[in-house]
DNA sequence: TATGAATGAGTTTTCATTCAT
DNA sequence: TATGAATGAAAACTCATTCAT
């Protein structure tokens, strides 16, 4: 009665860690069949396209970061204030390791393929929508701020920028430092 | 007695516009025949592999912004305060029309090549460098700052994750929000 | 029921006659393509480079010599002398017909690929040793005749070489020659 | 008044060590302006064609080797026997060192262009030709030798055929024991 | 004479996708 | 469902040759 894992559920799994390494376009088809040690049939018999892949991709990362992100930690019961530390936190640990050198999964394909492919685009778009949304309802929360909902879009802005600081450096200061200034940052207060 | 525009030159400007389009990976040498309407022999005669082309891109955006944004702006005779407000202003306009659609030159080669390629990130992490040293040097002039540089660099992470947003939103509103919320910060003072 | 051709071992085949006749390094892939009526994918299918396929048909020549000149000819069960003739009358056959204008396999490669390319070379290497040992081998049995494995190696050298001249001529008549010579000639005794 | 050396004959020079390394087809005319260190309009002012240019080395070859070979040696006053000495010596000589590894001139060419271009294999088959003859000549008059031009087209078989192996081994051993061989052999006398 | 920029057909190789089994 | 053989367009790159200077 246990629910094994579906092979296909696999397959999105060891390709969404080798596109966020190689970016989808560098990504070859036998890259992934390699990774998960699976043949071409079995492949295109899930998937009619890579391109279907690539956004089972994204949804499976959207999937993730709504559930770990946004509904376990920005839509906990927790206080606003400490939903807000816990979220920056969180986002410290997870490039504490390597994981900064490959930068993040939204940014990396937001830059590679929001041009050229609205499928991915718009599926990018809504869920930095959310976080914003999210981030924006616990700031909120915490003291009468002056337009929570940008200010959130900017603190994200700066967590995204400073991921991809730290991916040109190899090093996850440029994360470490942004953070340590949002914690301290006095928020914009209502007039 | 014109001065004959230099074909190797011509080729580097042509292909910066494309790859900041389509991304290095993403666009053949065929592509860049097509937009500088030259043969296969004339690109191989001035660029030995198709990664010489693009170093040569990463330096040529390289050559531009330092002369825009660093010489002409932040290190120019202007008082620190209003070469602040320059430089904030002149990334506002530049991203104003559809360029923002295009992302950064930097970040956008940043994200996609820093992982794979050590010559592509070396270039584009001193160019980041460069640029927060003459941030630094401004903040440090403004007032007594706390670690200016350490704000610098929060600064352009801020800038480069609002440009990214935006290229995702394919509108600028995430830069003009950053920016807006970046002018009206409190610096943070030394104790 | 029927045994069904190979597929790799017909493009095998196909390409080492195409080499034979046009050398390794100016036989495209094309070439074979079109010899073997067979698209690119196919081709790239089973051989990861044309270098893998030129090394396969080394293994193909060596397969075919190996048994029908050493062992159905110098290690088949009849008396040394008529092995050793055998094997003369054998070499003479098979150049009597337009094969003489190609050369021989071994010979071809031996003389193209030797200096850049030691994975050809010591195959060929390999090859011209075994058929020397089996010659030696022969020639000992005859009469106590002294350093039998020099002289095969000479016999050797004198077929290669009125094989090459051959192909110069385009005739067989130095290849005939030198193995009237061959036969006819008196062998150097032990003392 | 010194005859400066002419840049055509340089090139020649330079060209025919060049394709004597990596055979006439794998040589660009690049890799000639390199060595030459000239530039493609000077090369192709001498040389309407590359085609041009390797049949110029073949003239070169037989220029040199006419001269060094036959009439230096072959058709010297020495007496026959010591010509015959003489030139099995030359021969010895000129491979003892890394020059084995290159092959023959001639014997390379032989193999590599015969069945595809006459202009090269006619050349080189008049060669052949005339080693063939002044080595008749020259066993003739050494005893009463039954076929002399016959037992010269075997000698200069048997010489090339341990040039090739010798390339093969990378040693000049098989060309050492032919020609030990030849110097022992019993000429085949008329009845 | 000589330079080297320019050409474009040709080379080897990759790749997403299809298809027979 | 799944395999992997097969496809062919497109990729990066090479090369003999031409041409303006």
């Amino acid at each position: 009665m246990t629910t094994e894992s579906l092979p296909k559920d696999d397959i999105i799994d060891v390709a969404a860690e080798v596109i966020r390494s190689k970016g989808y376009q560098s990504t070859s088809v036998n890259d992934i069949l390699a990774a998960a040690n699976i043949g071409k049939g079995k492949f295109f018999h899930y998937f009619k396209t890579k391109h279907e892949l690539g956004i089972a991709v994204v949804d499976r990362y959207i999937e993730t970061w709504s559930l770990t992100l946004i509904e376990n930690i920005l839509r906990s019961s927790q206080e606003a204030e400490d939903r807000l530390q816990a979220m920056l936190n969180q986002t410290l640990e997870f490039y504490q390791d390597t994981n900064v050198k490959k930068g993040c999964p939204f940014g990396n394909l937001a830059v590679e393929m929001s041009e050229h492919d609205s499928a991915f685009r718009s599926k990018i778009d809504t869920f930095f929508d959310d976080w914003t949304v999210a981030l924006g309802d616990t700031l909120s929360e915490i003291e009468s701020i002056k337009s929570p909902y940008s200010y959130a879009q900017y603190m994200i802005s700066t967590i995204e920028g400073s991921i991809l600081l730290a991916k040109v450096k190899q090093s996850n200061e440029p994360l470490n430092n942004s953070i340590t200034i949002l914690k301290n940052a006095t928020l914009p207060h209502k007039e």
